[in-house]
DNA sequence: CTGAAAGCGCTTACAG
DNA sequence: CTGAAAGCGCTTACAG
């Protein structure tokens, strides 16, 4: 009745094949009294095959405690049955960021919801995104889930040229095309950049200044634009003095909000493109003795885990992470499954707490 | 002279196997002029080749784009050429700390180093336990980089009696057999912790507190113990009221040091087991009315990035992550290639910064 | 609904 | 040093 496998175990542990040999699709066949290619069929969603054989071949199953075996499987499917998380930027930028943790685990899960074991790529170097694309378009894994914040980036290319199911975080904004050509999700940078500067417009802040992230990432633009259109809208003057770009570091927060503080000791609030980026802005604030939100109101985005550890905790745009990683993977298993890409803007949302 | 693949590119990119046929060993066998076995014998290590076919070989790979089918070669040896990075506790934990981030890039890069890609298991539930078991069991990956701070943890005991390699991170502490029977790599706890309080000590503390990990964790047992002893070997009086124990969240962190604060307003110093625990104190500390270190001096473990962005920035102890990665993959890829299992212990070491 | 058979792309003794 | 051949464990038309 035991459900457990009744493997190995015991004997040579020690050096490779010393251990018992696993039960194969013969051993169940035989054990069924079925042929082979029906102990197949039931494995494959059993069609075509009867209950009795069904019954019997899922009886030898539990008890020869067999387990199939993807190579061989793959090897004639020409699937590999995972899929890969891939990285192609620095990596420390990203660890850094709480952010990374979040999609991290929502695509492992949401992937391990379909069975499919998710293995981690990090590629930051030329280098290695050339040995990873070979290694993908080779047909180790089934599909891609990438995350690479700066546009134009070459491995994206070159995997939807291979073939290969990729879907990205993120928008891709090299303009070329229709937008839906390389699949991807994303937050709606845009509009949460709206909501966080109307906010401090209603919060009374007239000298709103930013630190946008890269102008090379959609992140960057985006949440720019959205700025942009606020302050206009509002009609205020457009003064650059107010813009100033970090790269979405802890530090470089810091110093991009000191170096405005230089040039505009009179802004009144600060909307920083990213929580991390604005945790330095705090710091930098504090250097310069302002308080916040008295002298300096402070907007960050993204909502992760920095928001809330800041001091004071951060006034925010909540990206919804766990609906990103979820369509990620459902775009990137439709994909694989034979469908076409497609694209999801998931809506942005403000959340207040002490630093405005 | 192009190095890259003639591959697949154009045609049906859509679904499945529209792609062009990829090379295989039979077709650089004939394009070099020999027989497969050859051609074999030179994807694994070239013996017993002689120079010029070994030559006329590598120009055919190059020639045709081969790249070798891992799910032919895995059906063979019985090897998948991948391991696991599996996380046996409740996630958040794990993802909120930013150890994690830094052990998981670490073990990716070192594995990288030796061609074999990672993959990342996440086991909370008992439930995905079993199922991630039977999937390693089932020969999918070769040996398991096992992260999981409580002792006992039935997966590893199960995953070694398959026969399966595994280094855990941290040290199993459940008492039976020796210490080398599960491999693992740790960071001196015990003696990291007898450096933090000894500083303490010598910077004119004397109701020193600490906020442990949870008791039953090596990192917990071991800092704990190392406390104790220093304030023993300084002839102070063991006073259980000024001990508690944390989860290694955050918020437990905050929480702790309320409590420890309520019963004993008058400590001076507080010994906490983990920077992110840490910064929780530092807050309830703050809410109290205490400065830091004027009233309190604060000591973390672990110099994560948690440290850095405190304010203020942590004394803290710290923990060799790049090594401790390091070496969990050097054990694993020891392991399966036949040696046998050991241990691994690195030293720490005291960081000062504005907190102590 | 089911079995017999071919074949996926490789590795590995076995002879030479 | 090299080739011919068997076989790893599975899936999938093909007949029935």
């Amino acid at each position: 009745m035991s459900v457990t496998s009744n493997n190995a175990a015991g004997k040579a542990a020690g050096k490779g094949p010393g251990r018992r040999r696993r039960p194969t699709i013969h051993d169940v066949a035989r054990e069924a009294g079925v042929s082979r290619g029906t102990v197949s069929r039931v494995l494959n969603g059993g069609h075509y095959v009867s209950p009795s054989a069904a019954e019997a071949v899922n009886a030898a199953i539990r008890k020869t405690g067999y387990v199939l075996n993807r190579h061989a499987r793959s090897l004639i499917t020409g699937r590999s049955g995972s899929a890969a998380f891939l990285l192609t930027e620095p990596q420390e930028k990203f660890f850094e960021d709480p952010n990374f943790n979040v999609l991290l685990r929502g695509c492992t899960q949401a992937l391990a919801a379909h069975d499919i074991p998710l293995l981690l790529m990090l590629a930051g170097t030329r280098e290695e995104q050339r040995r990873i694309i070979r290694y993908v378009s080779a047909g180790h894994v089934d599909g891609v889930l990438l995350v690479s914040s700066h546009t134009g980036d070459p491995v994206a290319e070159q995997l939807v040229e291979a073939g290969i199911p990729v879907v990205m975080c993120g928008k891709p904004v090299d303009g070329t095309g229709p937008t839906t050509r390389l699949a991807h999700v994303a937050a709606d940078d845009r509009d949460g950049a709206r909501q966080m500067v109307r906010h401090l417009l209603a919060t009374g802040r007239r000298r709103i200044a930013t630190v946008t992230g890269p102008l090379d990432t959609p992140g960057g633009v985006e949440r720019l634009a959205g700025y942009r259109e606020v302050l206009a809208e509002a009609g205020l003057p457009a003064d650059e003095g107010l813009i100033a770009a970090g790269d979405y570091s802890r530090a470089s927060g810091a110093s991009t909000a000191a170096g405005l503080l230089a040039r505009r000791p009179d802004l009144d609030a600060l909307f920083v493109a990213s929580d991390l980026m604005a945790q330095g802005a705090l710091t930098a604030l504090e250097r310069a003795g302002r308080t916040v939100p008295g002298d300096v109101a402070v907007g960050g985005f993204d909502d992760s885990t920095a928001a809330v550890s800041s001091m004071p905790p951060l006034t925010t745009i909540r990206q919804p992470w766990d609906r990103i990683s979820a369509e990620m993977v459902r775009l990137l298993v439709g994909q694989i499954e034979g469908e076409s890409t497609s694209a999801v803007i998931l809506p942005t949302e403000l959340v207040t707490r002490d630093s405005t």
